[in-house]
Formats: structure tokens, C-alpha cells, sequence
DNA sequence: CAATAAATGAGAATTATTCTCATTTATTAT
DNA sequence: ATAATAAATGAGAATAATTCTCATTTATTG
């Protein structure tokens, strides 16, 4: 499984290492986007502010940490391990949460079509990745 | 015309000040995204610091400056204006230039339908906006 | 044109992130 | 397992972006 943090540290060929461990282990365990500052709240016990930061920029040097603002420019961390499908992200407009959005396969083809296009209209090679978010309301909002 | 600075200010509600005429002026004269420190060194003989950073805080306000994250986590503003058509941004992976790309009718609309079925399915309601970044590499920079 | 409210400039304060360097911990070769 | 070496950590200082404070200036309105 790689869902052992001391198995995905190694498989990466980083150090195995207390920060590492604890930080890696509590975005495990949440298996949702979560604010860097949040995440900093959850772990300041056990781990220095200074090594957090190296700890993300370790895990996003792996690639296995995607990194993003939300709407209002809040800094957002999330797992992204090989088991993990490409997907999109809800963010609510009241309560700000992200939720994980999985589209439609004909609609994931239908825009790297898409996307075909543009690079030949436009001249533009290699459109190598995208992100789609979505502004809204979630569940619990929805009816405020 | 909304080309104007003070017509487009007045028509706001919001009072013609010389920052507030500058930096508008600076963004009407780039047509293109631009990180807000670049535009700060634009205006900076003529606008505070601190006036600068209330100026963006005003035109985001009156909902005429949009602002969003490159990947490399730089800050980015654009104006956009009543006759600013939707449209979607590509981040070039190398020299970071940010070009604004329109997708075609038929994309937009296919996309509004898998957000209104997705509406439905996870229980979502008001799915009010969207945003679709690219990445790649632009067309000085695709023969590197 | 005067009175009033709003906006500005300068720099202090705040916040997030990075850096420095002495100490600790992990890795490896024996 | 252990010693030698390289890498990582902790604590706090440094930096950078943004916000705040407050005395002064400018715009608006009557």
C-alpha cells in the first residue's frame, strides 16, 4: 500500500524523518484539501514552523503535494498520491470549503479535445496539464 | 466608451482620485494580466504603497479587477470590464507569461451541462462560476 | 467657496515564508 | 551494531507582501 507514510518516504527516495512522518500522516489521515495554516495548527506540537515548510516544499519537490489558493487567496495543500484520480475542486463561497470533483469521462475527452484544437488554432504546443474549479455553494450552505 | 478611467470610476460610485485614475489607467493600457508587484513598480513614483494596495482592494470592490495565482504562487490582477468576454488563462511553464484564452461556444456550453448534471448527482446547488487555468508553454517559448 | 467626508502618504505593524547556523538525527559502510 | 558522514531539525532572525494607523490633503456637496 502507499499509504504508509515511511513506505511513500522511501519509494521517494527522501529521508525518513520524524517531521516528515507526523506531516505526512496527518494529510493521510484528512484525505481532503487542507489550508496551510490549518495544517500548521495540526502538527505545531510536534514540529517546528520553520521545518513544516521545508516538509511541504519536500513533499511538493516528490510531487505528491499539489498546491493552490482558494477564491479569497488562501493557501491550500493537498495529498496527490498515484492512487489518487485526476479531479477538481468546489470551493464554497460561505463556508470555504473545497470538495473533490470527479467530472464526467466524456467530459474530461471532450475538453482535451478541446484543447487539441486551441494548441493547433492557436500555436501554442504543448498544453501540458489544466485545472477546472468550480465557485459555488456546498451542501451545508446551500440552503442559507 | 468604458475606456476612460473617471467614466469608469463615476459610473461606479467611487470618487476620481489621481491613484485610483494611474493604476486604472496602467491596467487599461496593458489589456493583460500583470503580477501586482510588477504593477506596483509601474505606478510606484506616483501612488503610495499602502494607497496602491487600497486602490486593488477598491477595484476588486466594485468588481472590475479580478485577481488569481499563477503557478508559482504569484499574485496576478486583471482588469475586466463590461465588454471583457469570458474567457480562460494559459501560464507558460517557462518565461511565465499568462495569455487569455477563448475556448469555443460549444466547450463553454458542454461545460455548463456537466456542471448543472453534477448539480443534480452530488446534491450541489448553485454552482455559480467556474475557472479553467492551462499550462504549458507559450509561443515564444514552445521551440526551447 | 466653505464644510464635511473620504482618500492619501509615510511608515509602523502584521503575517507568511525563507534563511542561518549550531545541534541532532538518519544513513552507510565496516 | 557502531562510527563516520551527510542530511535534517529547531529556534529565532530576516525578508517580503500586505494591512493598519493617523496626521494631512483632496474631493464632493450644498
Amino acid at each position: 500500500m502507499e499509504f504508509d507514510s515511511k513506505k511513500i518516504l522511501s519509494k521517494n527516495k527522501v529521508s525518513i524523518t520524524n517531521p516528515r512522518i507526523i506531516v505526512l500522516e496527518t494529510l493521510l489521515e484528512l484525505k481532503k484539501p487542507i489550508a496551510v495554516d490549518d495544517l500548521y495548527t495540526l502538527v505545531k506540537n510536534n514540529v517546528a514552523k520553520s521545518t513544516f515548510y521545508r516538509v511541504l516544499s519536500d513533499l511538493k519537490e516528490i510531487n505528491i503535494l499539489q498546491e493552490f489558493n482558494s477564491p479569497d487567496n488562501v493557501n491550500i495543500v493537498e495529498l496527490v498520491l498515484e492512487n489518487t484520480q485526476h479531479h477538481h475542486h468546489l470551493f464554497c463561497n460561505d463556508c470555504g470549503e473545497i470538495v473533490d470533483i470527479h467530472l464526467s469521462k466524456d467530459f474530461e475527452e471532450y475538453l482535451q479535445n478541446e484543447v487539441r484544437k486551441l494548441q493547433q488554432k492557436v500555436n501554442y504546443l504543448s498544453i501540458e496539464n489544466h485545472s477546472l474549479e468550480l465557485f459555488g455553494k456546498c451542501s451545508g450552505c446551500k440552503n442559507n
